[in-house]
DNA sequence: GCCAACGTTGGC
DNA sequence: GCCAACGTTGGC
């Protein structure tokens, strides 16, 4: 099996937290609600057993708070053709659905890496999350930007 | 709550 | 197909 890629996916805590993930019925849902093409295609492109920083955002102290596994890959989301859901598209029908979700695995929670604390650290120049303007809420993380990201969080656990 | 940056919409 | 107007994102 190819080795597993990273993502990021931004979530803010209000709306659903990594919390709302662990505490879901086997700590899996599906991530809804993508209104974005570039996030989306990036969600199209999941495989299953890949990992994603799950990302607080819009909230006090926004950052990395954990880890998940996607699960399932993109398949049409249902909230799109929903009237009740605040993400209902009237331009998506059941035959032709814009939207995707990929469903999710709660992995771990990580010791916490902010925004601020994320934008210190050497060799995360190019990540997407710290490019100025970025606003996209679903995007890939290169190998050696995880390294890095990985050494952070396992330096923290060694330390507590 | 402000506002810069960005994506989308819709008139032409 | 251009682009102004508008809505949204998300850090601060």
């Amino acid at each position: 099996m190819k080795h597993p890629q990273h993502w990021l996916m931004k979530s803010e805590p209000d709306t659903y937290s990594l919390d709302d993930l662990k505490h879901a019925p086997h700590q899996s849902d599906i991530w809804d609600g993508v209104r974005n093409y570039q996030a989306r295609n990036f969600m199209r492109q999941m495989a299953v057993g890949d990992i994603a920083f799950f990302y607080h955002s819009n909230c006090k102290t926004p950052g990395i708070v954990g880890s998940m596994r996607i699960k399932a890959a993109a398949q049409p989301d249902p909230t799109a053709l929903d009237i009740e859901s605040p993400y209902f598209d009237s331009k998506s029908t059941l035959e032709n659905n814009r939207w995707s979700i990929v469903t999710v695995q709660y992995e771990q929670h990580l010791p916490f890496l902010s925004l601020q604390h994320m934008k210190t650290l050497t060799g995360l120049e190019d990540f997407p999350l710290l490019q100025r303007g970025n606003r996209l809420s679903v995007m890939p993380v290169s190998d050696k930007q995880a390294q890095i990201l990985w050494h952070y969080f396992n330096a923290q656990k060694e330390s507590s």
